[in-house]
DNA sequence: CTAGAGGTTGACGTTGCGTCAAGGTCAAGC
DNA sequence: GCTTGACCTTGACGCAACGTCAACCTCTAG
């Protein structure tokens, strides 16, 4: 079985760019080329390439991925040591993040800025009235449990995934992305991940989904997390958007 | 007062390929520009590439600082933007962490691997996190790609040399000779050539070179490797004699 | 036969400079 | 006046991993 290098990126769910260029530096050559320069691709090749996306996709470059593919490394030292390097990334980030909140708070209006914009809108127990009203004092508790028990490594985890699908949730509005582009969906799919992580692992119907966004639309402390009623009512559109596609 | 571009680089710490950089880009355009080409900068323009200067190190892209600069945005809103992209960046290394870490667990051996933290003191990637803290992220990158680049051939040379060195020295360490001797500092002189072939060819300083004696001495991992404490000692003792009388 | 979908090979753009290359300028010493 | 060496200039490529035209050929269905 042989197939043309767009079928292969449908396949793959990679782009036929991509495939070219992975020909180019000679990571995955085509299986054979017809007399017409088209790349026809087989099994084998499709294999390959898989490895090759699952390898970026944790962050390899690829010539760490061609040394891995070679045999000339081992899958688990590569990322043993994509791991430390990733590590280091982490720590560098957290520096910079720290100075940064340094520098802002040192200038005038700049804790009073940062406040406004990010800072509230965090602590989870001032959500505690809401949950327990909506869905009974459990499962606060149940939440609240979970929440001490991520520690303070997970709860950073859990604010930083919030605060970055809302910054480019919040930056896709501004930009006047339609609510049901993809990018916006895929955005919208790591909050639904997101919320169900705060729920302790259980999803959420599409139900109780849409009636959060709707607490995003009424609650003021939300919709300005959210960049005022519009940002809000645009989140809760890209929400409706995804519960009937992928939830119903 | 003018200064010529190196010595404004000097002054500032940084290089005059990145003050051209700058002028290019119309960030910093020097003060005055000689008949003969020469760009000349006066205080004003100075302090001027320190506020860039800092404001890159916090991490902010040259033309948000150029913004910054021409008042078209405060300073605060700007890394206040810059926290929440740098957040977004956290979060997503920690993504990357937390599948690359689920991925090594579930290989054979993998676990294990990543408990060893490659005691092996041959790997190279063993250096990355102290070349990384020590140098920064980008040097261990570039040292990367070298010695990818060098080839199976090339790495046995490399891995060879430094077996031949650090074997010599271990000798010269159980024979009782002094570290000053001319054998030993023969020795040392090839372990600097080796440690700047690491380096990309860059010549490391008396002080980054002393600086890895002293590496070699609080490291057990290293000192292990030139037969533990005393050996590693021995080793930077050495490293001193060698720096005061070549590297001064 | 024609339209439209799909294929090909360039080649530029992205980020911030490092690193040659080829060649002019300037101050100092002979 | 000449040489030397330090310093300056303007290009231009390189890096990571493709996205995005552009210009042009090929295949397939109606």
């Amino acid at each position: 079985m042989q197939w043309s290098i767009q079928d292969i990126a449908r396949l793959s769910g990679t782009t036929s760019r991509t495939l070219r260029h992975y020909d180019d530096i000679g990571l995955l050559p085509p299986t054979s080329i017809g007399t017409n320069g088209y790349r026809y691709y087989d099994e084998a090749a499709l294999t390959r390439l898989q490895r090759i996306l699952m390898l970026r996709d944790l962050g390899l470059a690829l010539p760490a991925i061609a040394e891995v593919l070679a045999g000339q490394t081992d899958d688990a030292r590569a990322l043993v040591a994509h791991l430390h390097w990733l590590e280091q990334e982490r720590a560098r980030v957290e520096r910079q993040i720290a100075s940064v909140t340094t520098t802002i708070r040192k200038m005038e209006g700049g804790e009073q800025l940062m406040a406004e914009e990010m800072l509230d809108g965090f602590d989870h127990t001032v959500y505690k009235d809401e949950v327990e009203e909506r869905w009974g004092a459990e499962a606060y508790a149940k939440s609240d449990r979970w929440w001490r028990e991520l520690g303070a490594e997970g709860q950073a985890a859990f604010k930083a995934e919030e605060a970055a699908i809302s910054g480019g949730l919040a930056a896709a509005h501004a930009a006047g992305t339609p609510a049901d582009n993809a990018e916006v969906q895929a955005l919208i799919a790591r909050h639904y991940a997101w919320v169900r992580a705060g729920w302790g692992g259980t999803a959420p119907s599409a139900e109780a989904y849409l009636g959060l966004g709707d607490m995003y639309v009424a609650d003021p402390r939300f919709a300005k997390h959210y960049g005022g009623p519009d940002g809000a009512e645009y989140v809760r559109e890209a929400m409706r958007v995804y519960a009937a596609s992928e939830l119903a």
